[in-house]
RNA sequence: GGGUUGAUAGCUCAAUGGUAGAGCAGUACCCUUUUAAGGUAUUGGUUCUGGGUUCGAGUCCCAGUCAACCCA
Protein backbone atom coordinates (compact mmCIF):
# COMPACT_ATOMS: atom_id res chain seq x y z
CA UNK A 1 0.00 0.00 0.00
CA UNK A 2 1.10 3.52 -0.74
CA UNK A 3 1.61 6.01 2.05
CA UNK A 4 -0.33 8.99 0.71
CA UNK A 5 -3.34 10.16 2.70
CA UNK A 6 -5.57 9.80 -0.34
CA UNK A 7 -4.78 6.11 -0.48
CA UNK A 8 -5.57 5.93 3.22
CA UNK A 9 -9.02 7.35 2.54
CA UNK A 10 -9.42 4.93 -0.36
CA UNK A 11 -8.22 2.04 1.80
CA UNK A 12 -10.91 2.82 4.38
CA UNK A 13 -13.55 2.70 1.67
CA UNK A 14 -12.12 -0.50 0.20
CA UNK A 15 -12.31 -2.03 3.66
CA UNK A 16 -16.03 -1.17 3.73
CA UNK A 17 -16.35 -2.72 0.29
CA UNK A 18 -14.88 -5.90 1.71
CA UNK A 19 -17.19 -5.75 4.74
CA UNK A 20 -20.22 -5.48 2.45
CA UNK A 21 -19.10 -8.54 0.50
CA UNK A 22 -18.67 -10.43 3.76
CA UNK A 23 -22.29 -9.56 4.55
CA UNK A 24 -23.23 -11.22 1.25
CA UNK A 25 -24.00 -7.86 -0.36
CA UNK A 26 -22.91 -6.95 -3.91
CA UNK A 27 -21.53 -3.42 -3.46
CA UNK A 28 -22.11 -2.74 -7.17
CA UNK A 29 -25.75 -3.65 -7.45
CA UNK A 30 -28.12 -4.22 -10.33
CA UNK A 31 -31.25 -2.65 -11.77
CA UNK A 32 -33.44 -1.00 -9.18
CA UNK A 33 -37.01 0.06 -9.84
CA UNK A 34 -37.79 3.58 -8.63
CA UNK A 35 -40.98 5.61 -8.40
CA UNK A 36 -39.16 8.30 -10.38
CA UNK A 37 -36.23 10.64 -10.21
CA UNK A 38 -35.42 12.29 -6.90
CA UNK A 39 -37.22 15.47 -7.92
CA UNK A 40 -40.24 13.49 -9.16
CA UNK A 41 -40.50 11.49 -5.96
CA UNK A 42 -40.26 14.65 -3.90
CA UNK A 43 -42.85 16.43 -6.04
CA UNK A 44 -45.25 13.47 -5.75
CA UNK A 45 -44.89 13.33 -1.95
CA UNK A 46 -48.00 12.05 -0.19
CA UNK A 47 -47.76 11.40 3.54
CA UNK A 48 -47.66 7.67 4.25
CA UNK A 49 -47.42 6.59 0.62
CA UNK A 50 -45.02 3.79 -0.35
CA UNK A 51 -42.20 4.90 -2.67
CA UNK A 52 -38.86 3.74 -3.95
CA UNK A 53 -36.02 6.03 -4.91
CA UNK A 54 -32.37 5.79 -5.87
CA UNK A 55 -29.58 8.31 -5.69
CA UNK A 56 -26.15 9.21 -4.45
CA UNK A 57 -25.54 9.90 -0.78
CA UNK A 58 -24.48 13.55 -0.59
CA UNK A 59 -24.79 14.04 3.16
CA UNK A 60 -24.95 11.76 6.17
CA UNK A 61 -26.18 12.64 9.62
CA UNK A 62 -25.67 9.83 12.11
CA UNK A 63 -27.77 10.01 15.28
CA UNK A 64 -26.73 6.68 16.75
CA UNK A 65 -29.68 4.35 16.29
CA UNK A 66 -31.11 6.51 13.50
CA UNK A 67 -29.52 8.15 10.54
CA UNK A 68 -30.49 10.78 8.01
CA UNK A 69 -29.07 10.58 4.50
CA UNK A 70 -29.45 13.04 1.66
CA UNK A 71 -29.96 11.25 -1.65
CA UNK A 72 -29.29 13.35 -4.76
CA UNK A 73 -29.31 13.13 -8.49
CA UNK A 74 -28.63 15.83 -11.06
CA UNK A 75 -32.11 17.31 -10.63
CA UNK A 76 -32.76 17.21 -6.91
CA UNK A 77 -32.11 16.16 -3.31
CA UNK A 78 -34.32 14.35 -0.86
CA UNK A 79 -33.77 13.23 2.69
CA UNK A 80 -34.20 9.62 3.73
CA UNK A 81 -34.45 8.39 7.32
CA UNK A 82 -33.04 5.14 8.58
CA UNK A 83 -34.17 3.80 11.93
CA UNK A 84 -33.09 0.54 13.58
CA UNK A 85 -36.74 -0.14 14.50
CA UNK A 86 -37.89 0.02 10.87
CA UNK A 87 -35.28 -2.12 9.08
CA UNK A 88 -33.63 -5.49 9.64
CA UNK A 89 -30.18 -6.05 11.10
CA UNK A 90 -28.53 -6.53 7.73
CA UNK A 91 -29.74 -3.14 6.56
CA UNK A 92 -28.26 -1.48 9.63
CA UNK A 93 -25.01 -3.39 9.07
CA UNK A 94 -24.97 -2.17 5.45
CA UNK A 95 -25.76 1.34 6.62
CA UNK A 96 -22.68 1.23 8.82
CA UNK A 97 -20.53 0.74 5.72
CA UNK A 98 -22.00 3.66 3.76
CA UNK A 99 -20.02 6.70 2.66
CA UNK A 100 -20.82 9.99 1.04
CA UNK A 101 -20.73 9.28 -2.68
CA UNK A 102 -22.31 5.81 -2.59
CA UNK A 103 -25.35 5.09 -4.73
CA UNK A 104 -28.17 3.37 -2.88
CA UNK A 105 -31.78 2.50 -3.53
CA UNK A 106 -34.43 2.74 -0.84
CA UNK A 107 -37.97 1.52 -0.44
CA UNK A 108 -40.11 3.04 2.24
CA UNK A 109 -42.89 5.49 2.96
CA UNK A 110 -43.22 9.22 2.76
CA UNK A 111 -43.23 11.07 6.05
CA UNK A 112 -42.59 14.57 7.29
CA UNK A 113 -40.00 15.21 9.97
CA UNK A 114 -40.54 17.34 13.03
CA UNK A 115 -38.79 20.22 11.31
CA UNK A 116 -41.11 19.84 8.32
CA UNK A 117 -38.89 18.21 5.72
CA UNK A 118 -40.45 15.80 3.25
CA UNK A 119 -38.54 12.56 3.78
CA UNK A 120 -38.64 8.82 3.18
CA UNK A 121 -38.70 6.39 6.09
CA UNK A 122 -36.64 3.48 4.82
CA UNK A 123 -37.95 -0.11 4.99
CA UNK A 124 -35.50 -1.66 2.51
CA UNK A 125 -32.04 -0.50 1.60
CA UNK A 126 -30.20 -1.70 -1.52
CA UNK A 127 -26.56 -1.11 -2.29
CA UNK A 128 -26.20 0.14 -5.88
CA UNK A 129 -22.61 1.35 -6.07
CA UNK A 130 -19.83 1.83 -3.59
CA UNK A 131 -17.81 5.01 -4.06
CA UNK A 132 -14.11 4.35 -3.51
CA UNK A 133 -12.82 7.91 -3.64
CA UNK A 134 -13.78 10.79 -1.36
CA UNK A 135 -16.00 13.46 -2.86
CA UNK A 136 -15.25 17.21 -2.69
CA UNK A 137 -16.29 19.30 0.28
CA UNK A 138 -20.07 19.32 0.68
CA UNK A 139 -20.24 23.01 1.51
CA UNK A 140 -17.54 24.73 -0.54
CA UNK A 141 -17.82 22.45 -3.55
CA UNK A 142 -15.03 22.39 -6.12
CA UNK A 143 -13.48 25.83 -6.58
CA UNK A 144 -10.39 24.92 -8.58
CA UNK A 145 -11.09 25.73 -12.25
CA UNK A 146 -8.82 22.99 -13.49
CA UNK A 147 -10.60 20.32 -11.48
CA UNK A 148 -13.98 21.69 -12.53
CA UNK A 149 -13.06 21.29 -16.20
CA UNK A 150 -10.97 18.12 -16.12
CA UNK A 151 -13.29 16.28 -13.74
CA UNK A 152 -16.60 17.87 -14.64
CA UNK A 153 -18.47 15.09 -12.85
CA UNK A 154 -17.06 16.38 -9.55
CA UNK A 155 -18.13 19.91 -10.43
CA UNK A 156 -21.63 18.65 -11.26
CA UNK A 157 -21.86 16.61 -8.06
CA UNK A 158 -20.65 19.43 -5.84
CA UNK A 159 -21.72 22.73 -7.41
CA UNK A 160 -25.44 23.47 -7.81
CA UNK A 161 -24.76 26.51 -10.01
CA UNK A 162 -22.87 24.36 -12.49
CA UNK A 163 -25.66 21.78 -12.50
CA UNK A 164 -28.13 24.55 -13.13
CA UNK A 165 -26.16 26.00 -16.04
CA UNK A 166 -25.97 22.68 -17.86
CA UNK A 167 -29.60 21.84 -17.21
CA UNK A 168 -30.44 25.24 -18.69
CA UNK A 169 -28.23 24.55 -21.68
CA UNK A 170 -30.12 21.34 -22.34
CA UNK A 171 -33.43 23.16 -21.99
CA UNK A 172 -32.29 25.84 -24.43
CA UNK A 173 -31.19 23.33 -27.08
CA UNK A 174 -34.37 21.31 -26.70
CA UNK A 175 -36.51 24.44 -26.97
CA UNK A 176 -34.68 25.66 -30.07
CA UNK A 177 -35.44 22.33 -31.76
CA UNK A 178 -39.08 22.55 -30.71
CA UNK A 179 -39.33 26.20 -31.80
CA UNK A 180 -37.98 25.44 -35.27
CA UNK A 181 -39.94 22.22 -35.63
CA UNK A 182 -43.12 24.12 -34.79
CA UNK A 183 -42.35 26.48 -37.68
CA UNK A 184 -41.81 23.69 -40.19
CA UNK A 185 -38.02 23.51 -40.21
CA UNK A 186 -36.62 20.02 -40.77
CA UNK A 187 -33.56 19.01 -38.80
CA UNK A 188 -30.87 17.38 -40.95
CA UNK A 189 -27.36 16.09 -40.50
CA UNK A 190 -24.61 16.89 -42.97
CA UNK A 191 -20.96 15.80 -43.08
CA UNK A 192 -18.61 16.81 -40.31
CA UNK A 193 -15.76 15.33 -42.33
CA UNK A 194 -15.37 17.36 -45.49
CA UNK A 195 -12.85 17.13 -48.33
CA UNK A 196 -12.92 20.92 -48.65
CA UNK A 197 -13.87 22.85 -45.52
CA UNK A 198 -16.15 25.68 -46.60
CA UNK A 199 -18.77 28.08 -45.32
CA UNK A 200 -16.41 30.23 -43.24
CA UNK A 201 -12.88 31.56 -43.14
CA UNK A 202 -11.14 29.53 -40.42
CA UNK A 203 -8.29 27.11 -39.90
CA UNK A 204 -9.60 23.52 -40.03
CA UNK A 205 -8.51 20.32 -38.29
CA UNK A 206 -7.11 17.71 -40.65
CA UNK A 207 -7.69 13.99 -40.45
CA UNK A 208 -7.23 10.98 -42.70
CA UNK A 209 -9.47 8.20 -43.96
CA UNK A 210 -7.48 5.00 -44.42
CA UNK A 211 -9.76 3.01 -46.71
CA UNK A 212 -10.38 5.93 -49.05
CA UNK A 213 -6.74 6.91 -48.80
CA UNK A 214 -7.63 10.59 -48.56
CA UNK A 215 -7.43 13.49 -46.16
CA UNK A 216 -10.52 15.02 -44.68
CA UNK A 217 -11.09 18.19 -42.72
CA UNK A 218 -13.43 18.56 -39.78
CA UNK A 219 -16.04 21.05 -40.87
CA UNK A 220 -15.72 24.69 -39.93
CA UNK A 221 -19.39 25.22 -40.85
CA UNK A 222 -22.24 23.15 -42.32
CA UNK A 223 -23.38 25.97 -44.60
CA UNK A 224 -22.45 24.68 -48.05
CA UNK A 225 -24.15 21.32 -47.46
CA UNK A 226 -27.31 22.89 -46.08
CA UNK A 227 -27.51 25.05 -49.19
CA UNK A 228 -27.24 21.91 -51.33
CA UNK A 229 -30.44 20.89 -49.52
CA UNK A 230 -32.09 24.15 -50.61
CA UNK A 231 -31.12 23.11 -54.14
CA UNK A 232 -32.70 19.73 -53.38
CA UNK A 233 -36.00 21.42 -52.61
CA UNK A 234 -36.13 21.55 -48.81
CA UNK A 235 -37.90 24.84 -48.04
CA UNK A 236 -36.83 25.01 -44.40
CA UNK A 237 -33.91 23.11 -42.90
CA UNK A 238 -31.67 23.41 -39.89
CA UNK A 239 -28.73 21.66 -38.32
CA UNK A 240 -27.76 22.04 -34.68
CA UNK A 241 -24.43 20.40 -34.06
CA UNK A 242 -20.70 20.70 -33.72
CA UNK A 243 -18.22 22.56 -35.91
CA UNK A 244 -14.47 22.69 -35.37
CA UNK A 245 -11.92 25.46 -35.76
CA UNK A 246 -8.21 24.94 -35.23
CA UNK A 247 -7.59 28.29 -33.60
CA UNK A 248 -6.77 29.81 -30.24
CA UNK A 249 -8.59 28.84 -27.08
CA UNK A 250 -9.98 31.65 -24.96
CA UNK A 251 -12.82 32.70 -22.73
CA UNK A 252 -14.91 32.93 -25.90
CA UNK A 253 -13.44 30.15 -28.06
CA UNK A 254 -13.42 26.38 -27.79
CA UNK A 255 -11.96 24.36 -30.69
CA UNK A 256 -15.23 22.46 -31.04
CA UNK A 257 -18.36 24.47 -30.61
CA UNK A 258 -22.05 24.08 -31.27
CA UNK A 259 -23.72 26.03 -34.00
CA UNK A 260 -27.26 26.27 -35.26
CA UNK A 261 -27.66 26.99 -38.93
CA UNK A 262 -31.12 27.41 -40.41
CA UNK A 263 -32.18 28.16 -44.00
CA UNK A 264 -35.55 29.35 -45.14
CA UNK A 265 -36.31 29.38 -48.87
CA UNK A 266 -37.92 32.54 -50.29
CA UNK A 267 -37.07 34.50 -47.14
CA UNK A 268 -34.35 37.12 -46.65
CA UNK A 269 -32.07 38.40 -43.91
CA UNK A 270 -34.73 40.73 -42.53
CA UNK A 271 -37.22 37.94 -42.03
CA UNK A 272 -34.44 35.89 -40.44
CA UNK A 273 -33.67 38.71 -38.02
CA UNK A 274 -37.28 38.63 -36.84
CA UNK A 275 -37.09 34.86 -36.42
CA UNK A 276 -33.94 35.14 -34.28
CA UNK A 277 -35.38 37.98 -32.24
CA UNK A 278 -38.49 35.96 -31.52
CA UNK A 279 -36.52 32.84 -30.71
CA UNK A 280 -34.05 34.44 -28.29
CA UNK A 281 -36.84 36.27 -26.46
CA UNK A 282 -38.81 33.05 -26.27
CA UNK A 283 -35.80 31.27 -24.74
CA UNK A 284 -35.24 34.07 -22.23
CA UNK A 285 -38.86 33.85 -21.09
CA UNK A 286 -38.64 30.06 -20.89
CA UNK A 287 -35.75 30.51 -18.44
CA UNK A 288 -37.87 32.76 -16.27
CA UNK A 289 -36.92 36.22 -17.54
CA UNK A 290 -40.53 37.25 -18.03
CA UNK A 291 -39.65 40.93 -18.38
CA UNK A 292 -36.89 40.16 -20.93
CA UNK A 293 -34.26 41.59 -18.60
CA UNK A 294 -31.44 39.05 -18.35
CA UNK A 295 -29.34 39.65 -15.24
CA UNK A 296 -25.81 38.36 -14.87
CA UNK A 297 -24.65 37.98 -11.30
CA UNK A 298 -21.35 37.45 -9.50
CA UNK A 299 -20.75 34.77 -6.87
CA UNK A 300 -22.22 37.05 -4.19
CA UNK A 301 -25.43 37.22 -6.21
CA UNK A 302 -25.02 40.90 -7.05
CA UNK A 303 -26.12 41.97 -10.52
CA UNK A 304 -23.05 42.68 -12.65
CA UNK A 305 -24.77 43.18 -15.99
CA UNK A 306 -28.30 43.48 -17.29
CA UNK A 307 -29.16 42.75 -20.90
CA UNK A 308 -32.38 44.28 -22.10
CA UNK A 309 -33.99 42.00 -24.70
CA UNK A 310 -37.17 44.08 -25.06
CA UNK A 311 -38.37 44.19 -28.65
CA UNK A 312 -37.96 45.62 -31.18
CA UNK A 313 -34.20 45.25 -31.16
CA UNK A 314 -31.96 48.01 -32.46
CA UNK A 315 -31.02 47.91 -36.14
CA UNK A 316 -28.22 50.08 -37.46
CA UNK A 317 -25.81 50.03 -40.36
CA UNK A 318 -22.16 49.08 -39.99
CA UNK A 319 -21.03 52.54 -41.13
CA UNK A 320 -23.42 54.39 -38.80
CA UNK A 321 -22.15 52.47 -35.80
CA UNK A 322 -18.53 53.13 -36.67
CA UNK A 323 -19.18 56.83 -37.24
CA UNK A 324 -20.91 56.88 -33.87
CA UNK A 325 -17.84 55.36 -32.21
CA UNK A 326 -15.23 57.29 -34.23
CA UNK A 327 -16.72 60.44 -35.79
CA UNK A 328 -15.24 61.26 -39.17
CA UNK A 329 -13.73 57.79 -39.65
CA UNK A 330 -14.80 57.30 -43.25
CA UNK A 331 -13.61 60.76 -44.30
CA UNK A 332 -10.04 59.73 -43.40
CA UNK A 333 -7.61 58.33 -45.97
CA UNK A 334 -5.53 55.25 -45.20
CA UNK A 335 -2.83 57.21 -43.43
CA UNK A 336 -5.42 59.19 -41.48
CA UNK A 337 -7.07 55.94 -40.36
CA UNK A 338 -3.71 54.59 -39.18
CA UNK A 339 -3.14 57.81 -37.24
CA UNK A 340 -6.58 57.67 -35.70
CA UNK A 341 -6.05 54.05 -34.59
CA UNK A 342 -2.76 55.03 -32.99
CA UNK A 343 -4.57 57.83 -31.11
CA UNK A 344 -7.21 55.34 -29.98
CA UNK A 345 -4.45 52.90 -28.91
CA UNK A 346 -5.70 50.24 -31.32
CA UNK A 347 -3.08 47.84 -32.62
CA UNK A 348 -3.67 47.49 -36.37
CA UNK A 349 -0.29 46.00 -37.29
CA UNK A 350 -2.11 42.92 -38.59
CA UNK A 351 -4.51 44.98 -40.74
CA UNK A 352 -2.84 45.83 -44.05
CA UNK A 353 -6.06 46.82 -45.83
CA UNK A 354 -8.33 49.73 -44.99
CA UNK A 355 -11.42 47.54 -44.66
CA UNK A 356 -9.53 45.43 -42.13
CA UNK A 357 -8.71 48.50 -40.05
CA UNK A 358 -12.35 49.46 -40.18
CA UNK A 359 -13.34 45.95 -39.10
CA UNK A 360 -10.86 46.15 -36.22
CA UNK A 361 -12.38 49.43 -35.08
CA UNK A 362 -15.79 47.78 -35.34
CA UNK A 363 -14.73 44.82 -33.20
CA UNK A 364 -13.04 46.88 -30.51
CA UNK A 365 -15.22 49.98 -30.29
CA UNK A 366 -18.65 48.72 -31.37
CA UNK A 367 -18.96 44.97 -30.86
CA UNK A 368 -17.29 44.74 -27.45
CA UNK A 369 -19.31 47.67 -26.14
CA UNK A 370 -22.69 46.52 -27.42
CA UNK A 371 -24.53 44.79 -24.58
CA UNK A 372 -28.18 45.07 -25.57
CA UNK A 373 -29.09 43.40 -28.88
CA UNK A 374 -28.18 45.21 -32.07
CA UNK A 375 -28.57 43.98 -35.63
CA UNK A 376 -25.68 45.42 -37.61
CA UNK A 377 -26.68 45.76 -41.27
CA UNK A 378 -25.08 46.94 -44.53
CA UNK A 379 -21.82 45.10 -43.84
CA UNK A 380 -18.98 45.52 -46.41
CA UNK A 381 -19.13 42.78 -49.02
CA UNK A 382 -15.46 41.80 -48.55
CA UNK A 383 -16.30 40.37 -45.14
CA UNK A 384 -19.15 38.16 -46.35
CA UNK A 385 -18.67 36.32 -49.67
CA UNK A 386 -21.72 34.07 -49.36
CA UNK A 387 -24.40 36.77 -49.12
CA UNK A 388 -26.34 38.72 -51.72
CA UNK A 389 -25.15 42.21 -52.60
CA UNK A 390 -27.34 45.11 -51.57
CA UNK A 391 -29.45 46.37 -54.48
CA UNK A 392 -28.79 50.06 -53.96
CA UNK A 393 -25.22 49.83 -52.63
CA UNK A 394 -23.38 46.84 -54.13
CA UNK A 395 -20.35 47.49 -51.89
CA UNK A 396 -22.53 46.17 -49.07
CA UNK A 397 -24.27 42.87 -48.52
CA UNK A 398 -27.79 42.07 -47.36
CA UNK A 399 -26.90 40.62 -44.00
CA UNK A 400 -27.17 41.31 -40.33
CA UNK A 401 -24.63 40.58 -37.62
CA UNK A 402 -26.42 40.28 -34.31
CA UNK A 403 -24.36 41.57 -31.38
CA UNK A 404 -25.43 40.94 -27.79
CA UNK A 405 -23.40 40.83 -24.59
CA UNK A 406 -20.35 42.23 -26.42
CA UNK A 407 -20.14 39.21 -28.71
CA UNK A 408 -21.29 38.25 -32.15
CA UNK A 409 -24.15 35.87 -31.46
CA UNK A 410 -25.65 35.34 -34.89
CA UNK A 411 -25.06 36.28 -38.50
CA UNK A 412 -27.99 36.25 -40.92
CA UNK A 413 -27.85 36.49 -44.71
CA UNK A 414 -29.89 36.88 -47.77
CA UNK A 415 -28.12 33.93 -49.36
CA UNK A 416 -26.31 34.47 -52.62
CA UNK A 417 -27.88 32.19 -55.22
CA UNK A 418 -26.28 33.50 -58.42
CA UNK A 419 -23.76 30.74 -59.24
CA UNK A 420 -21.53 32.90 -61.42
CA UNK A 421 -21.31 35.71 -58.90
CA UNK A 422 -20.78 33.20 -56.11
CA UNK A 423 -17.92 31.60 -58.02
CA UNK A 424 -16.37 35.00 -58.64
CA UNK A 425 -16.57 36.06 -55.01
CA UNK A 426 -15.20 32.79 -53.66
CA UNK A 427 -12.33 32.99 -56.14
CA UNK A 428 -11.64 36.52 -55.05
CA UNK A 429 -11.65 35.50 -51.37
CA UNK A 430 -9.47 32.42 -51.96
CA UNK A 431 -6.81 34.42 -53.80
CA UNK A 432 -3.84 32.13 -54.41
CA UNK A 433 -5.56 29.20 -52.73
CA UNK A 434 -8.12 28.30 -55.40
CA UNK A 435 -8.00 24.64 -54.28
CA UNK A 436 -9.93 25.74 -51.17
CA UNK A 437 -13.06 26.41 -53.23
CA UNK A 438 -15.79 23.81 -53.01
CA UNK A 439 -16.53 23.62 -56.74
CA UNK A 440 -19.10 20.87 -56.23
CA UNK A 441 -21.12 23.39 -54.22
CA UNK A 442 -20.88 25.83 -57.11
CA UNK A 443 -22.03 23.08 -59.48
CA UNK A 444 -25.04 22.54 -57.23
CA UNK A 445 -25.92 26.24 -57.36
CA UNK A 446 -25.99 26.03 -61.15
CA UNK A 447 -28.96 23.66 -60.87
CA UNK A 448 -30.79 26.49 -59.14
CA UNK A 449 -31.09 27.45 -55.48
CA UNK A 450 -34.12 29.47 -54.40
CA UNK A 451 -33.45 32.84 -52.81
CA UNK A 452 -33.30 32.16 -49.09
CA UNK A 453 -32.60 33.61 -45.70
CA UNK A 454 -30.00 31.87 -43.57
CA UNK A 455 -28.80 32.21 -40.01
CA UNK A 456 -26.10 30.86 -37.81
CA UNK A 457 -26.25 31.01 -34.03
CA UNK A 458 -23.35 30.20 -31.78
CA UNK A 459 -25.13 28.09 -29.20
CA UNK A 460 -22.34 28.25 -26.63
CA UNK A 461 -22.34 32.04 -26.68
CA UNK A 462 -26.11 32.12 -26.62
CA UNK A 463 -26.05 29.96 -23.50
CA UNK A 464 -23.44 32.28 -21.96
CA UNK A 465 -25.71 35.21 -22.65
CA UNK A 466 -28.79 33.53 -21.19
CA UNK A 467 -27.13 31.93 -18.14
CA UNK A 468 -24.64 34.66 -17.29
CA UNK A 469 -21.60 32.38 -17.69
CA UNK A 470 -18.43 34.42 -18.13
CA UNK A 471 -16.43 31.75 -19.92
CA UNK A 472 -17.36 29.38 -22.73
CA UNK A 473 -15.78 26.64 -20.60
CA UNK A 474 -18.59 27.11 -18.14
CA UNK A 475 -21.21 26.14 -20.74
CA UNK A 476 -19.31 23.24 -22.36
CA UNK A 477 -19.34 20.06 -20.31
CA UNK A 478 -15.86 18.94 -21.25
CA UNK A 479 -13.85 21.90 -22.56
CA UNK A 480 -10.47 21.17 -24.07
CA UNK A 481 -7.45 21.72 -21.86
CA UNK A 482 -3.83 20.89 -22.41
CA UNK A 483 -3.00 17.35 -21.41
CA UNK A 484 -1.11 17.07 -18.19
CA UNK A 485 2.23 15.31 -18.54
CA UNK A 486 2.22 11.80 -17.07
CA UNK A 487 3.93 11.77 -13.71
C1' G B 1 3.24 33.55 -29.14
C1' G B 2 3.79 37.80 -25.04
C1' G B 3 2.43 39.73 -20.07
C1' U B 4 0.23 39.17 -15.13
C1' U B 5 -1.45 35.98 -11.28
C1' G B 6 -1.81 31.30 -9.10
C1' A B 7 -0.65 25.83 -7.52
C1' U B 8 0.03 23.99 0.51
C1' A B 9 -4.00 17.58 3.70
C1' G B 10 -9.38 14.19 -0.15
C1' C B 11 -12.07 19.42 -0.48
C1' U B 12 -12.05 24.85 0.98
C1' C B 13 -8.32 27.90 2.78
C1' A B 14 -4.20 29.95 6.51
C1' A B 15 1.04 30.32 7.55
C1' U B 16 7.24 38.28 8.63
C1' G B 17 13.01 33.62 5.49
C1' G B 18 12.81 30.36 11.62
C1' U B 19 8.46 23.78 14.81
C1' A B 20 3.59 23.50 7.99
C1' G B 21 -2.03 24.92 10.65
C1' A B 22 -7.71 25.40 10.66
C1' G B 23 -12.75 24.00 9.01
C1' C B 24 -15.10 20.11 6.44
C1' A B 25 -14.28 14.96 5.06
C1' G B 26 -11.98 10.40 7.46
C1' U B 27 -11.22 7.27 12.12
C1' A B 28 -13.04 5.97 17.46
C1' C B 29 -16.77 6.77 21.09
C1' C B 30 -21.76 9.17 22.77
C1' C B 31 -26.62 10.42 20.83
C1' U B 32 -33.86 7.29 17.95
C1' U B 33 -36.80 13.67 13.97
C1' U B 34 -31.33 15.66 12.23
C1' U B 35 -30.42 18.90 8.11
C1' A B 36 -23.59 23.12 6.94
C1' A B 37 -26.82 18.10 13.19
C1' G B 38 -24.17 18.21 17.85
C1' G B 39 -20.34 16.56 21.71
C1' U B 40 -15.35 14.28 23.06
C1' A B 41 -10.84 12.39 21.11
C1' U B 42 -7.85 11.59 16.84
C1' U B 43 -5.28 10.24 11.93
C1' G B 44 -3.69 12.66 7.74
C1' G B 45 1.72 16.77 4.16
C1' U B 46 6.89 14.90 -2.16
C1' U B 47 3.94 22.80 0.21
C1' C B 48 3.24 21.40 -8.59
C1' U B 49 8.44 19.61 -10.62
C1' G B 50 13.83 20.48 -10.99
C1' G B 51 17.83 23.53 -9.79
C1' G B 52 19.95 27.79 -6.94
C1' U B 53 20.73 31.58 -2.78
C1' U B 54 20.85 30.96 2.67
C1' C B 55 22.98 28.57 9.03
C1' G B 56 17.78 27.77 7.62
C1' A B 57 13.06 28.16 1.86
C1' G B 58 5.91 26.89 1.54
C1' U B 59 7.98 31.95 1.52
C1' C B 60 13.59 34.75 -2.18
C1' C B 61 16.00 33.70 -7.40
C1' C B 62 16.18 30.69 -12.18
C1' A B 63 14.01 26.97 -15.40
C1' G B 64 9.87 23.89 -16.41
C1' U B 65 4.53 21.88 -16.04
C1' C B 66 -0.58 23.06 -15.67
C1' A B 67 -4.43 26.68 -14.94
C1' A B 68 -6.94 31.60 -14.78
C1' C B 69 -7.07 36.55 -16.70
C1' C B 70 -5.32 40.20 -20.26
C1' C B 71 -2.89 41.12 -24.99
C1' A B 72 -1.70 39.24 -30.02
Amino acid sequence: MEQSPLSELVAVRRQKLQSLRELGIDPFGRAFETSGTVAEVKAAFVEGQAVSMAGRITAYRDMGKSRFLDLSDIGGRMQVYLNAKEVDETAMAVAAQLDIGDFIGVEGECFTTRSGEASIKVKQLVMLSKSLRPLPDKWHGVQDAETRYRQRYLDLIANPSSRNTFLQRTAIVREIRRFLDERGFLEVETPMMQAIPGGAAAEPFKTHHNALGMDFYLRIAPELYLKRLLVAGFPKVFELNRSFRNEGISRRHNPEFTMLEAYWAYADFQLMSLLVEEMVCHLAVMLGNDDLQVHHRNVEGEITRTINLSRPWKRASYNELIEEAVPGWFALDKHGKQQRCADLKLDISHCPEEFEMTQHVFEKLVEEKTIDPCFVTHVPKDLVPLAKLNETDPSKVDVYELIINGQEISPGYSELNDPDLQRERLEQQAGEEQQKIDTEFLDALEYGMPPAGGIGIGIDRLVMLLTGAESIRDVILFPHLKQRSAD
